[in-house]
DNA sequence: CCTAGAACCTGCGAGC
DNA sequence: TGCTCGCAGGTTCTAG
């Protein structure tokens, strides 16, 4: 399930293989993969084409190709189980390709948006001045950002009347952070999914960011977690972070801190892994 | 304004 | 064999 590693290793390959492409004849094969571009799939495919890509940026889970001279980029979201994969023209179509971009030059290479479960998709919207596309200026910086506000984070966390891991999800307070690393951020800070953020001292909130930076670039260096053939890289590469995971999925199995077996809980139509022993549940909270 | 929960979507595997 | 059901979960929308 991509999160900000995934992304940023798509990011990476889009980088690699279609900056500075100018993009051709656009496909449109699934509207439901444009429903963000709300003037439709013939005005996505028509606006795009002829524009020159810039540089791939990205913030948390969104990444974006701007249109150089245009005022606009296109906006990718992966969804649950989005694919970017750069494909020779003659490559078979994918059984869930949902659109397709192809260039005006002779590299022989399309871009392909595939997506089973299509929960993601691309859309063209205008961007701010510092290039962030209008749509997604309600997305907190990530905190790979060099400009993420560590202490702005901290107090937005003391002000909230919620629990924790629903902070880290929250992608207006940060963003990035999906289900997987949020269960292994807590598990290294030993914090307890469910403990409320009200009473966060700024160690704790210190100690627990470094975890979640921490857990993010070590996925980020392996190239990203991938659990099965729905996640794979611009190139379709899988990544392997998955076998160094510590909580997520690991229910029953020992903790590797202290051997007591792992936990799972239904949360938020999800689930939440953590260890009974090192993550202790706050008062008033059933221990799992 | 704030927070919680449902809805969106498809494939897979377990259970009967 | 074939059916149903639970599960996977990021984002947006709605209800309270």
């Amino acid at each position: 399930m991509p999160e900000l590693p995934e992304v940023e290793v798509v990011r990476r390959g889009l980088e690699r293989w279609v900056a500075h492409r100018t993009v051709g004849a656009v496909e449109v094969l699934h509207p439901r993969a444009v429903r963000r571009h709300l003037a439709g799939g013939e005005d996505f495919a028509r606006s795009l084409s002829g524009h020159r890509i810039g540089v791939p940026s990205r913030r948390g889970k969104y990444m974006w190709l701007p249109l150089e001279d245009a005022g606009q980029a296109v906006l990718a979201h992966l969804g649950m189980s989005g694919q970017l994969l750069v494909q020779p023209h003659d490559a078979p179509d994918e059984k869930h390709l949902r659109i397709r971009m192809r260039f005006d030059d002779a590299l022989g290479t399309e871009l392909r948006f595939v997506d089973q479960r299509t929960f993601g998709g691309l859309s063209l919207h205008p961007v701010d001045a510092e290039g962030l596309p209008d749509v997604i200026a309600h997305i907190a910086r990530d905190p790979l950002d060099p400009l993420f506000d560590d202490e702005v984070f901290h107090q937005a966390l003391r002000r909230r009347r919620t629990t924790v891991k629903r902070a880290l999800l929250d992608q207006s307070l940060i963003s990035g952070v999906g289900n997987i690393y949020a269960d292994e951020a807590l598990w290294r800070a030993r914090i307890h999914y469910e403990r409320p953020t009200s009473g966060f001292t700024r160690p704790r909130t210190t100690e627990l960011l470094g975890h979640v930076r921490d857990v993010m670039s070590e996925a980020l260096d392996v190239g990203g977690t991938s659990f099965d053939s729905l996640y794979v890289n611009v190139n379709g590469e899988s990544g392997y972070f998955d076998r160094s995971l510590d909580a997520y999925g690991r229910e029953g199995l020992p903790c590797r801190r202290c051997g007591t077996p792992m936990r799972r809980r239904p949360w938020m139509n999800r689930s939440s892994y953590f260890c009974p022993r090192c993550q202790r549940p706050p008062r008033g909270v059933t221990p799992g």
